[in-house]
DNA sequence: GCCGTTTTCGGCCCGACTGTTTTCAGTCG
């Protein structure tokens, strides 16, 4: 049983619970959130748990008290909640699908579904193609607009859009704004501050005593799509580019808090906002207010947090998994930064499938500062890459040589190899060429879909060879597109440990090891690498968002090997 | 339904915008 089964079922029953009409209801509905909360973001099996502890153990999680534990025992051992049965039978709706469509909320679905029977998505749909919604009591045409627009996107993505994607049109907007004049001050904040691998719309905030005119000037940039919502303090729009842009108008003495608020994450803020209630604050988007009424939080972030006796602590780790603890502690670590990052080891170049020469590629990285790069090239049997063979790869050895020759010192290009690991764990090029090279990447490219043991005997088997330096993308996913394969992770750290091979931190859309694996891993005593992958120069710039993935992770500069000058780097490459 | 450095009972984070109705419920973040 999944933790995600279990989070979804306590969800459905929240949504639930909020079309029941009894006193205190919507602290019921906030106990089941809070426990899907706790479990969907949990990474021991929830079942694990109960296996060994039984429902004590469940009671111990933040937000699952017996009646919750009850539930979940009842669930794992019927994979039935007699609770969740008896409101389906008064509810019978898809709420999880239905609700998940902007603009519409439970109470809305069910009143669908009590006046025009419908219950789920097709059943919906139907409703507005005989546009029978505009014509309910409480309803009207903007209401089925709203509806028709919402099933529209849903359909079309899932609503969400890669880091990498959403960080630049944000950063344009943000530039427009500044140039358009009207704001004191401008600033990213949301998910995508947090450098969550995917976000689902913007959230910028702005400093102006001409609000009126900043809204103008916003919803009418050309990068605008449709006004969703135009107001003094807010205005929402649809991005062309495909997604939602906020922007909030606020007060400087407000503007702290504000960012605290609009930062997240809500659970990160749930929590801090807790602490101020228990102090004697009230926190909102606005300040901190003492009992008197007074704003304490001020215009900076660090002050807001400084009040509540807290550390400031970078975004990345604002997700409820521990920050708020360890800031109460003053015990926040200091994270990797992308100035620390001193080159980048794994990258292609035109030999296989990159789009550039190794020259380019060395020429483009000295540029970045960098002081070496591994070029990592594929092998044979990734044939749709052009890998190449064990001969190949000794012939380039003095060619690169030469190259680094050339640099006097002051660059360094690793010879490397992006080694293919086999069906059978064994490596596709040579022992003896393997030594030969500075840096040996190990990555599983093909025969992806096996049994779980089978693929975490084949990595271990390729990390126990002793000839590998870095796993590359480790769980083999790709964001939105490709699910992880197989693999027990906790036996991979474990061998990576064993043999000092450090883990990737792929910064490309695979995003691989993600920021949970990368906290699971980091239980064992692994380095990282965060690299780009980078198949042309252009790719470089990619290292922002692995970076970004690893101070998610909580990941310290010195748990990252190209964070080292090349000498300590070559050492700890040594076998 | 959960929880406790104020509590085993009585609290639980808080506000903006929209649409529809005419004072507010629903939704969202």
């Amino acid at each position: 049983m999944e933790n995600k089964r279990i989070a979804d079922l306590l969800d459905e029953i929240a949504k639930m619970l909020s079309l029941e009409d009894k006193p205190n209801i919507r602290f019921e509905i906030r106990a089941y959130q809070k426990a899907a909360l706790t479990i969907g973001t949990l990474q021991e099996p929830v079942e694990d748990m109960y296996r060994k502890g039984g429902t004590e153990a469940l009671m111990e999680l933040p937000g699952v008290g017996k009646s919750i534990a009850g539930l979940i025992e009842e669930y794992i051992k019927t994979g039935k909640s007699s609770k969740y049965d008896t409101l389906k039978k008064k509810y019978p709706i898809d709420m999880a699908s239905l609700t998940s469509i902007q603009g519409l909320g439970a109470k809305k679905a069910l009143t669908l579904y009590k006046k025009l029977k419908v219950k789920d998505i097709a059943t919906l749909k139907k409703a507005i193609e005989l546009h029978r919604i505009a014509k309910l009591e409480g309803f009207g045409e903007k209401s089925e607009e709203t509806i028709r627009k919402g099933l529209e996107l849903a359909e079309s993505s899932s609503g969400r859009m890669l880091i990498s994607e959403a960080l630049p049109i944000a950063e344009e907007l943000i530039a427009k704004l500044k140039a358009g004049g009207n704001v004191e001050k401008v600033l990213l904040s949301g998910s995508a501050r947090r450098m969550r691998e995917t976000v689902g719309d913007l959230d910028i905030l702005v400093i102006s005593k001409k609000a009126e005119q900043v809204m103008d000037f916003f919803t009418a940039l050309d990068a605008v799509e449709s006004v969703i919502a135009k107001g003094p303090t807010k205005s929402s729009v649809r991005l062309k580019a495909g997604l939602n842009c906020d922007l909030r108008v606020l007060e400087p003495q407000s503007f702290g808090a504000a960012v605290q608020y609009f930062t997240g994450s809500k659970d990160h803020n749930i929590q801090v906002r807790t602490i101020a209630v228990r102090k004697g604050y009230k926190l909102n988007e606005y300040g901190l207010f003492d009992k008197s009424g007074k704003n304490v939080g001020g215009s900076e972030e660090e002050s807001v947090y400084e009040a509540l006796g807290m550390q400031w602590m970078p975004p990345e780790m604002r997700e409820a998994r521990g920050e708020v603890e360890l800031a109460l502690a003053h015990k926040i670590p200091v994270l990797v930064e992308q100035k620390d990052i001193r080159g980048d080891l794994h990258t292609h170049t035109k030999w296989t499938d990159g789009a550039n020469t190794l020259e380019e590629m060395a020429a483009a990285a000295i540029r970045l500062g960098y002081q070496y790069i591994a070029n990592t090239d594929h092998t044979k049997n990734v044939t749709i890459a052009n890998g190449k063979t064990d001969a190949e790869f000794e012939r380039m050895i003095p060619k690169i040589d030469k190259l680094n020759d050339s640099f006097n010192g002051k660059f360094r290009i690793l010879k490397g190899v992006e080694c293919d690991i086999l069906k059978d764990g064994t490596l596709d090029l040579k022992e003896s060429t393997l030594n030969d090279m500075d840096c040996v990447i190990g990555a599983v490219h093909m025969n992806t879909k096996m049994e779980k043991s089978e693929m975490t005997d084949r990595i271990v088997k390729a990390l126990d060879s002793g000839l590998i330096h870095i796993l590359a993308h480790p769980t083999g996913r790709i964001v939105g597109k490709r699910e992880a394969y197989q693999v027990d992770l906790d036996e991979v750290a474990e061998a990576a440990e064993r043999n000092n091979v450090a883990l990737e931190i792929n910064s490309t859309e695979r995003m691989d090891l993600n920021d949970t694996n990368i906290m699971l891993a980091a239980k064992y005593k692994v380095m990282f690498s965060i690299d780009t992958d980078a198949h042309s120069t252009n790719d470089y710039v990619l290292m922002r968002y692995g970076v970004g993935t690893a101070r998610r992770g909580w990941l310290t500069k010195d748990k990252i090997i190209n964070s080292k000058p090349l000498d300590s780097l070559l050492k700890t490459f040594k076998k």
